[in-house]
DNA sequence: ATGTTC
């Protein structure tokens, strides 16, 4: 009678209290046992019931705690899948000058807007495809923070220093030495170690912190300073300012303009986070892999969140000491300096909720704050104070945006319509490459105009002298 | 964007 029993349970009836795979093995071990102690099928049934409703309760030993912690495993894994769900449909989000916006941009958008952890969202001008969040992509999430929605280049950021010199007041040649001699670009370029820079930020604490800082260190101060490659430059111009504003008159000032990030360090931080991301999310739908997040009350949410803000200082030092060697060199101390981060997470309120406001190629535009807009090596690019546009989660562009990935400018653009462009508006031009052509690039104009309700312009600096990191292929 | 990518 007892054999007759344990063929029952072991057919339809485990099944039925629909137990899978390993659980079915673990059940049937634990049902024997209870047999053999002199239960009946009804009564093993009904604490094998018990057990799977409430798996918790029986962790802690006796016959069923192997069948419990199987069971509590896979509930787990359950919720955490059902956690990695994606919305049928993306929330709703207001996309700002959408004529100048592929289509491949919205779609990425689209599926950040899907995510269980979005709220709210908004698409800038210059938006373009991007790895994961489009570039010009602003999104809000609850309690989570995306590594792919901050950017590989965390921090990357603008400034401007406005000299107490007339516009006209350095000659090409001399702006040229001081390009070469103070700024160094490329890839895994460092400062010579007898005129490698210092800066408070290399001095903090956070450092010490988390192994991966620790293990970067280094490299941070051998690079801090440098510019890095891709669309990162430094440029002297001219500022021009249609009435007083920023406590300085009205008039034409020479300026200097940078744009540069985290390098190495920054890099190699969001790298090892998204990774992390990712492990912690194998479930989720592959159109949304490089946009895993991790929950802010982790322990790798919270490193993420600490190293991310650190890239975030780090790459403002870099503009700090660019800035400060060029105007030592001229003997000079700037009258005025303006900065901003462009792809970074803050926590910001939205609607009265605290949330985490990502904007990757976005600049912050509270109302009153100042932030830069560049355009191209050859385009003017813009002061603007913000407005705080509620629906735009209080951002602008960071730029023009892209129009010709870098490929397709390499192979569309002819050299000398690049040279041309650059003799007529008087530029001359130290490295650079065809994939950053101004061509490559929407219209600076376009793009300010279709974001006349997040930021107001302050005023306009014209690139004269501008350096660059060598590109793929020559201008 | 970074040096050559788990």
């Amino acid at each position: 009678m007892g054999r007759r029993q344990a063929k029952d349970m072991n057919g339809k009836q485990i099944t039925k209290l629909g137990f899978e795979k390993k659980a079915i093995a673990l059940a049937l071990t634990a049902a024997t046992a209870r047999e053999r102690a002199g239960l009946g099928r009804d009564d093993i049934l009904s604490e094998l019931y018990a057990v799977k409703d409430n798996p918790e309760a029986y962790l802690s030993g006796g016959v069923y705690a192997d069948l419990a912690r199987e069971l509590a495993a896979q509930n787990a894994k359950n919720r955490a899948r059902q956690g990695e769900a994606l919305r049928p449909t993306p929330l709703p989000y207001r996309i700002w000058g959408e004529d100048l916006i592929e289509p491949g941009a919205t779609a990425q958008m689209d599926v950040a807007m899907r995510l269980p952890i979005s709220r709210t969202g908004a698409l800038m001008p210059d938006a373009h495809v991007g790895y994961g969040l489009p570039i010009g992509g602003v999104l809000a999430t609850e309690d989570a923070v995306i590594p792919y929605g901050v950017g590989v280049d965390i921090g990357c950021s603008m400034m401007l220093s406005v000299l107490p010199l007339a516009a006209n007041g350095l000659s090409t040649d001399e702006a040229r030495a001081l390009l070469l001699k103070h700024t160094r670009f490329g890839a895994g370029v460092s400062f010579e170690k007898n005129v490698r820079g210092d800066h408070e930020v290399l001095h903090e604490e956070t450092w010490r912190e988390q192994s991966i800082l620790r293990h970067l260190y280094d490299k941070a101060a051998e690079q801090i300073g440098t510019s890095g490659s891709g669309n990162h430059f430094v440029e002297f111009g001219t500022f021009s300012l249609g009435q007083a504003d920023l406590d300085l008159e009205a008039g034409e000032y020479l300026a200097v303009l940078s744009h540069s990030g985290s390098r190495g360090f920054g890099a190699q931080v969001a790298n090892h986070y998204t990774k992390t991301a990712q492990d912690l999310h194998p479930n989720l739908d592959p159109a949304a892999r490089k946009l895993a997040w991790l929950p802010l009350d982790t322990e790798a949410g919270q490193g993420y969140w600490q190293a991310m803000n650190l890239a975030g200082r780090y790459a403002l030092a870099n503009h700090d000491l660019i800035h400060a060697r060029l105007a030592r060199a001229l003997g000079v101390k700037p009258l005025v300096q303006v900065s901003n981060s462009h792809n970074l997470a803050w926590k910001q309120l939205v609607g009265g909720e605290e949330r985490i406001v990502h904007r990757k190629g976005a600049t912050p535009a509270e109302a009153g704050q100042l932030g830069l807009i560049p355009g191209s090596m050859a385009d003017p690019g813009f002061v603007v104070r913000g407005r705080g546009n509620a629906e735009a989660l209080a951002s602008a562009s960071h730029g023009a945006g892209r129009q010709l990935g870098r490929k397709a400018a390499a192979n569309t653009l002819a050299k000398r319509d690049v040279q041309a462009y650059l003799r007529e508006r008087g530029i001359t031009l130290i490295g650079g490459g065809i994939d950053e052509a101004p061509q490559a690039y929407k219209r600076i104009e376009q793009v300010i105009a279709r974001q006349s309700d997040l930021v107001d312009v302050v005023g306009q600096f014209t690139p004269r002298v501008v350096r660059m990191d060598t590109g793929s292929e020559d201008v």
